[in-house]
DNA sequence: CGAGGAAAATAT
DNA sequence: ATATTTTCCTCG
């Protein structure tokens, strides 16, 4: 017998008066993941379907999609490597050469030989400009941890934030209410439609150029993200030079994030800035120059020259406001994408801006440019201030152009004339990430057991295509990359599709060859998903998200078919939502079954606890609250291991009162391990022996 | 490697 | 004091 204790045996109240029968209607109301998993992803559904495409040339992506492509080589079939390029080169093409002309690395990197196979050089040198790749590396560190060096002043760090979020962000913060800054963005985008890239580039860039820091955390992120997949897969992430800032940093969390910070720099001299500028004010006066130099330096320079005096320029009016305030973390999320590459090769929206095509950007084509204006998207979505706009107006001065492929955060449809990019075998709707510090937890599977798969149906021509994904965000409105987690390259005998890894801006992305011999199909057995740590990525300059409870995810599919306009139209689906934590032990236990009583008394019921992660050694205790909240019995549930299956128990209480029980009664019940609760209390509707259900919904 | 559990560490 | 996140450990 389990222990029984009758704190107070009075009365049996019937219970509240709004009892909720049967656990299901328990669940209902409480349903914690469960629940909210799932109107999220209707809504989710929703907005995807709704959305509208809108382009957003940023760049970030099209980097590597060049680059890719000549990798491609290897894997692909010049096709889409030529379809890029084609893409490129029609329009803004001339950008992404002049780009990577004009990298000084880029260059090199291009031409030198590329073997992506490894994931994390493939990236590179796909990418040809990423210079991300150094930057990367040096962010890497940071994001792992840098144990807490000194490096940044919390105080810096919160202005930072504050700021951004202030003014622009307020904005944001009202969508921040929603939960992340980063929708702010996104909704920029859309609207915005300004020609160039608006939105971003200057929210982005001012921000980023001003605020050294955002430099860092932005290239942290960035090399977080390749950081990770280097090291990534898993085991140890450390081994690269820079890591060893890290490494040593990583032994102990960084507490504050400012350390990590540092880190990240350290990783490249960025450091160095992030703490002055930081300081005195966060965006202000670093702002741009010295961000941009180091960190885009490499790869970028052009364009960041270009953005660094569009920058200043804006920045010089308010620059100190603004930095402050609204660039850096309204557009964090935005900065934080294009950055180096995405900016440059934006350029062309600027001038455009001015003219948006607007609302119907042909949500597919991008032809290479569409913007959104800027004006509209603020209006409408953000409150943001206005001067706001000016500032980020200003930096058109620049035009970089290209547009090519639309940035990662911009809304896409996934069907248009007869293309149709379509998920025929969903996620399956929880998948535990891993951490860099763990080794890789597998790929995402289907529910069915196979894994994901994606079709492009329409598509008649023979060119083989590249299908894009990485990891979105699936509780915002609006699709973006997921601040906190990026995919993760899967390779071994059990992966029968070949990937190749890319970085655009800060998000990792996996390009999948989508070949009409498979009647552009492709079955998605190479992706993870990589856990980044929520303080490294808070600290990140533009990041206005918060990772906590942040832990759904929707794996981003995006293709770009060339048109024979020479426009690309890019499609983009997004699966449901996918929960990224582990079980949590105290998600909320159900009653799935209950046996009739056993008597006309009290107890003597067995029952079949379910939906929770029962851990070794939980006690499932049993009780009932009178009105006032005061226990009135409880006692400690008999539990029938030999019963048990996966995530389910049960449980038996037996009879302990001689009462009978003639109408259902209002009883709760909680888990605990040991002394520690670990589930609420859930209330069930405990039937009489003579009731009707033997089996509770 | 790929999971699944948990303890340890943090954030609220 | 809890709720979550991140690091460790163990098992096949």
């Amino acid at each position: 017998m389990p222990s029984t204790s009758f704190p107070v045996p009075s009365k049996f109240p019937l219970g509240p008066p709004a009892a909720v029968c049967g656990s299901g209607e328990t669940l209902g109301p409480s349903a914690p993941a469960g629940g909210t998993m799932k109107s999220a992803e209707e809504e989710h559904y929703s907005y995807v379907t709704s959305g509208v495409g809108s382009g957003l040339p940023l760049s970030s992506a099209h980097p590597s999609l060049p680059a890719p492509c000549h990798d491609l080589q290897t894997s692909a079939p010049g096709v889409s490597s030529a379809g890029y390029g084609a893409a490129l080169d029609g329009g803004p093409s001339s950008y992404f050469l002049s780009s990577g002309g004009v990298r000084p690395n880029g260059a090199p990197a291009l031409e030198s030989p590329r073997i992506e196979i490894t994931s994390y050089l493939g990236l590179h040198h796909g990418n040809g400009q990423f210079f991300h790749d150094a930057d990367a590396e040096d962010v890497l560190p940071s994001s792992k941890r840098s144990p807490s060096t000194a490096t940044l002043n919390l105080p810096s760090l919160e202005a930072y934030r504050d700021p951004s979020c202030l003014s622009p962000a307020s904005s944001l913060s009202s969508r921040s209410c929603n939960s992340e800054a980063s929708s702010y963005e996104s909704s920029f985008s859309y609207p915005y439609a300004s020609p160039q890239t608006s939105p971003w580039q200057s929210p982005c860039v001012s921000p980023k150029t001003t605020d050294p820091e955002e430099g860092f955390p932005r290239g942290l992120g960035a090399c977080g993200l390749l950081g990770s997949p280097r090291h990534s897969p898993s085991t140890s992430p450390r081994t690269s030079v820079t890591e060893e800032s890290w490494l040593g940093a990583r032994t102990s969390r960084p507490s504050s994030p400012c350390n990590k910070r540092k880190y990240g720099l350290n990783g490249r001299q960025l450091s160095c800035s992030p703490h002055p500028s930081p300081t005195p004010s966060p965006q202000g006066s670093p702002r741009v120059s010295v961000t941009d130099d180091t960190w885009l330096g490499n790869t970028t320079q052009y364009t960041s020259s270009a953005i660094v005096a569009a920058i200043n320029a804006l920045s010089t009016d308010g620059s100190l406001d603004l930095g402050d305030g609204v660039p850096v973390k309204a557009r964090k999320t935005a900065l934080d994408h294009s950055p180096s590459v995405a900016l440059k090769v934006e350029p062309a929206g600027e001038d455009l801006g001015a003219t948006p095509p607007t609302s119907d950007f042909p949500p597919e084509e991008f032809p290479s440019f569409q913007h959104i204006r800027k004006g509209a998207f603020c209006d409408q979505y953000l409150s943001v201030p206005q001067h706001l706009y000016p500032w980020a107006r200003p930096r058109s001065p620049t035009s970089y152009t290209s547009p090519s492929l639309p940035a990662l955060d911009w809304q896409l449809p996934s069907h248009s004339g007869p293309y149709e990019l379509r998920i025929e075998v969903q996620p399956k709707s929880h998948h535990r990430a891993h951490y860099e510090t763990e080794g890789s937890r597998g790929a995402v599977k289907a529910l069915a057991g196979g894994h994901p798969s994606v079709q492009l149906h329409g598509y008649m021509e023979s060119e083989p295509l590249t299908l894009q994904l990485f990891i979105g965000t699936a509780d915002d409105r609006l699709l973006r990359p997921h601040a906190f987690y990026q995919v993760h390259r899967i390779t071994g005998k059990t992966v029968s599709t070949t990937s190749h890894e890319a970085i655009l801006s800060n998000t990792k992305v996996l390009e999948i060859p989508l070949l009409p011999e498979n009647n552009m199909r492709a079955i998605i057995d190479c992706a993870g998903i990589l856990k980044l740590r929520n303080s490294d990525i808070e600290l990140r300059k533009g990041e206005t998200d918060i990772g906590r409870k942040n832990t759904r995810v929707r794996l981003v599919f995006r293709v770009h078919v060339p048109q024979p306009n020479g426009r690309m139209l890019s499609l983009q689906v997004a699966s449901n939502p996918i929960e990224c934590s582990q079980r949590s032990a105290q998600e909320l236990p159900l009653v799935e079954k209950q046996s009739a009583a056993s008597g006309p008394v009290l107890g003597g019921k067995r029952m079949v606890l379910s939906g929770h992660n029962f851990l070794q050694g939980s006690k499932v205790i049993f009780v009932e609250k009178a009105p006032d909240g005061h226990h009135i019995w409880e006692m400690e549930a008999k539990i029938d291991g030999a019963l048990c299956k996966p995530n389910s128990l049960v449980v038996e209480i037996p009879p302990f009162r001689n009462q009978r029980i003639t109408s259902p009664v209002q009883v709760s019940f909680y888990v605990c391990n040991g002394k520690r609760k670990r589930s609420q209390y859930q209330l069930f509707t405990y039937l009489p022996a003579n009731g009707n259900a033997l089996f509770l919904t």
